[in-house]
DNA sequence: GGGCTGACCTACT
DNA sequence: CAGTAGGCCAGCC
């Protein structure tokens, strides 16, 4: 999955691509579901590249209609101080998916990508 | 080239 | 649970 991991990126068109596998790998993340910035790193081929996510979103275009708000802290909280805009925007947006907040945090088990395998894997018989 | 700044992470107190 | 420290790396002086 995790493809050559040499490191930083040598040029910014390598960047730039890398780029592109972030948009792609938020696209995926189902209603309802969240993803951590060092997931979504991971998934677009990049594992130490957490905080290059954040930057991956500013530079996403308003046309492409991102599920940005599907993308948070390890800790499951939201990466925006607690009285800003941006903050308030993300965490109405994930509660009308049915995303829960318990003390302004996010049970990853519960609705992290991964928890969802969990969820599928041991309540679904096979 | 050097220094600083982050929508971050892990480990340790 | 809160705070700190070190690591990370692209972008902007």
């Amino acid at each position: 999955m995790d493809r050559a991991e040499k490191g930083p990126f040598t040029t910014t068109s390598d960047f730039d691509r890398w780029v592109q596998n972030v948009w792609q790998v938020v696209e995926g993340i189902p209603r309802g579901h969240v993803l951590t910035y060092g997931e979504v790193a991971r998934l677009a081929g990049m594992s130490r590249a957490a905080r290059r996510v954040g930057q991956a979103m500013r530079k996403a275009p308003r046309g492409r209609k991102l599920p940005w708000h599907r993308v948070v802290n390890a800790q499951g909280r939201i990466s925006f101080p607690a009285d800003s805009a941006g903050y308030q925007r993300q965490k109405r947006r994930l509660e009308e998916e049915g995303v829960v907040f318990v003390k302004g945090s996010i049970n990853l088990e519960q609705f992290g990508y991964q928890g969802a395998l969990d969820h599928l894997l041991w309540s679904e018989p096979l």
